[in-house]
DNA sequence: TGTACATCAGTGAACGCGCGTTCACTGATGTAC
DNA sequence: TGTACATCAGTGAACGCGCGTTCACTGATGTAC
């Protein structure tokens, strides 16, 4: 990742390790669940001895951080990329389809971030920092071509409420587009990745669509009038 | 709960102890999350030896799923009362302030059913039966006056793909309401439980009212003619 | 009302297991002169 | 280019722990006559 070409082999060596130990770290969250992460059972399915691993990391904590931080990443990755080809639409609908690829493709990946967190753990603040630079995608993106909508409550208290939008410029309807987006987004996803549709029938990607489209249409002028 | 007329002493008294050991795994579901549920560390926390509880539960597989079975029993019993007041909000806003109020009264009993799920289980059959039940609630009150909306794709593809909803009579444009309540609820409520909004500053119960209002709004005739 | 017997709740010892982690050690790889 | 030393990857034994679960047993509670 970082200085390959000043490296030595030993730190090369090293390098791909770890790496290989985290594909074994995933392929196991994918089978028992990320709770059940154990240091042994990767050990054994790499054939080394337990003991060894701890010459990668210091300890399981340590590894399933990195796990997590490591998946933050790609996601951040993947929504920046998509979000410079613009010509291909990299608006929030290319957002959202690029979203939802990026977890179909490891839903493991995407639950470990985004589902049911383990009581107790709190993550490192350079993961928080990842996190909201993925916000920031969200709120440019947002900011694009915002249809008219009538000002909401929740538009009102986010002029407010707008820490969490550090510096970015957008206004509050902007802010508001941009939590719609994530909640319906992971709505869709979520109870797809936990199989939730399962056996119901449909398609979740035409609802996931239906969901996305709404929030991107136009509204008539204020509800309030009716 | 069941025949407690004719129910003898020692019915009653297993009744209780079964009672108060599921009080005690919630209890630590909520410290150590689910899948950290151990029966030993539940007699210990009740003063008794840990082979004692197999007395009432054959394993810990059989109580995880009287947990979940619980859970799905009483969020299905609130929805209905909820429901069944129709005056004071029965439609599907009340329900979904009804979930919200239930979700956030026990956060680990709704993350149970709708979180992530542990990889291998399956649920046996009369817990899918309750599922159904909720289903069968939400599509009620998504029938009740239905504001006019375009027609979408999803409700094209919802009329050919309907078995979730059984023998229900309601036409496409309920199925994708019911669907979309049911996502945007779980969108917002799955993240502010798990944490996500914890620091952003505003107040997730707007965000929720917001995404519900939306739903519940008027649309323009057609967005495609725009 | 009292005795004899059956039922059942709970105990303590024991099983094998896998976990995270420490430690002293071996042997291979890299570095300095 | 060759030797002496330092670094470091990986091993095997060992630690204490808590887990689920089985089993033979004790003692209390309920039942039948």
């Amino acid at each position: 990742m970082a200085d390959t070409g000043t490296a030595t082999p030993r730190e090369r060596y090293r390098a791909q390790i770890r790496a290989e130990i985290k594909e074994h770290a995933w392929q196991q969250i994918a089978t028992t669940g990320a709770s059940a992460l154990s240091l042994n059972a990767i050990a054994k399915q790499m054939g080394m001895s337990g003991p060894a691993l701890y010459r990668y990391y210091a300890n399981r904590d340590e590894l399933i951080t990195e796990l997590i931080r490591d998946a933050y990443r790609s996601l951040a990755d993947t929504l920046r990329s998509t979000a410079e080809k613009a010509a291909e639409g990299g608006g929030l609908a290319g957002l959202a389809h690029a979203v939802r690829g990026w977890a179909l493709r490891d839903p493991q990946r995407y639950l470990l971030i985004y589902g049911t967190p383990v009581p107790g753990y709190h993550a490192p603040d350079d993961i928080t920092a990842i996190s909201a630079q993925i916000m920031t995608l969200l709120l440019d993106a947002a900011s694009a071509a915002p249809p008219r909508r009538p000002e909401t409550p929740l538009d009102h208290h986010l002029a407010a409420h707008r820490d969490w939008a550090g510096d970015h410029p957008a206004p509050p309807a902007v802010l508001h587009r941009a939590l719609s987006f994530w909640t319906r987004i992971h709505g869709v996803l979520s109870l797809e990745l936990a199989g939730h549709f399962a056996g119901m029938g449909f398609d979740p990607a035409l609802l996931f669509t239906a969901e996305l489209d709404d929030l991107l249409s136009p509204r008539p002028a204020d509800p309030l009038t009716r």
